[in-house]
DNA sequence: TCTTTTTTCAAACAATCGTTTAAATATCTT
DNA sequence: AAGATATTTAAACGATTGTTTGAAAAAAGA
């Protein structure tokens, strides 16, 4: 009786979505050993038997939720790779090209989720920071691939630059990305609050300017 | 009876000395988690009440390494700045100049203890990832000072910049430092073993090149 | 409707954690 | 040497963790 809408897991959310949202919420604000299976289970009002019946264990429901995130984000930074190609067929990109297609669609996913507890810039940060030693897997599957990627195209437009040049810039500018991504938690306190929802495409576009330049710089200096 | 050399604490190391020792290694490696009151009581070869004994708790424990690892190099920086204002006196010191003081200490140490298993690269890096929150506290204190330092030189040599522009780049340099020693540990795999001991020099010069550079783009471009 | 499968639940399990206790031992002071 | 202090020790405490169990409830298929 009485099974309208207030049945007992409700909200029209099926269990295992809600339980991965939840995952989500409390990985980005403390991480993967802020995500308890009890904590997850009680937020998502379930029981937490029901967790390890959904995910198995702990460690593959953080990581089905961080690849159902960082995911389509690599997705893009691959179309829009393509794209500048396609649009500039047999000329070399321009390095802000090639960095604008590996950070803006970070920077887009950051503005649609600003507010939200479980903002990507916060996943992002924590999956490439947490000591967890089972992240280093996702680490070399997800940007493993995607640095290739890049670095074969940074090849195309440095065709007579020392491979290492590239490789040691392009490192380089890897860390300047999550460096400044995992910084945003503390950027209200290093800049006194210049950081609002605002100032997230200027910061975009200010981190673009900064890695290409330095790419740049460390591809012609002679050391 | 028989109170040669092979007494129970041995060495020549108190007890105490010893507990920091092996904080340091477990934290470098395994990061605050994965130091543990009975990992380093084990390892430090005496009783894990022993631990709390000297230090209270964990966390004062961790906190008291960190303490005696970065406070010498932060002084080091320091100095590097106050000499580097000296040898050129009246004049505003070269971008390069400003964060050469800030890094080159980071990596002289670095350059010591390369091999050492406590790499006070791996210790920089989890100090500024853990997401333990008790480590915000050292992070304002350490860092927050010396920013303040650092940022109030580069606005004397940048008299002319927007403030914001000091700001954000600034963030973004000390990101790419940050995220630099923090990727170093998953740098043999990026890079392939390109990354050895004679390197550490090599990539600190680059470095200093690669965030000079960044910055001064940022401040001079308008976006 | 009856059967089968999927999902939820309370409860317990086994392991680990930081911390505390109180007695034993070593070290220092006088 | 004797007393006071500092240090080490084994053992237990209380809390939390991820995981498993077996039965109840819900959903799906026939």
């Amino acid at each position: 009786m009485n099974s309208t809408c207030t049945t007992k897991r409700s909200n029209g959310q099926k269990t295992k979505a809600r339980l991965l949202r939840t995952t989500e919420k409390l990985f980005a604000s403390h991480g993967f050993a802020g995500v308890t299976m009890r904590g997850v289970a009680t937020m998502a009002q379930t029981n937490i038997a029901s967790a390890n019946y959904h995910f198995g264990t702990k460690e593959a429901m953080v990581l089905e939720m961080l690849n159902s995130k960082i995911g389509p984000i690599n997705k893009k930074r691959k179309e829009r790779l393509a794209e500048a190609k396609q649009n500039s067929p047999n000329k070399p990109l321009p390095t802000s090209e090639i960095f604008r297609a590996l950070i803006l669609p970070v920077g887009q996913e950051v503005q649609i989720h600003f507010s939200s507890q479980s903002n990507i810039v916060n996943i992002i940060s924590r999956s490439f920071t947490e000591p967890a030693s089972f992240l280093e897997k996702i680490h070399k599957r997800f940007f493993g691939e995607l640095s290739q990627i890049f670095i074969d195209e940074l090849k195309l437009t440095y065709p007579d630059a020392n491979e290492d040049d590239i490789y040691w810039n392009f490192h380089f500018a890897i860390a300047s990305m999550l460096g400044a991504f995992a910084q945003h938690r503390r950027l209200k306190d290093l800049t006194q609050g210049r950081c609002n929802e605002n100032a997230v495409a200027e910061m975009i576009e200010r981190l673009i300017n900064f890695v290409s330049s330095g790419f740049e710089a460390g591809m012609n200096k002679k050391l």
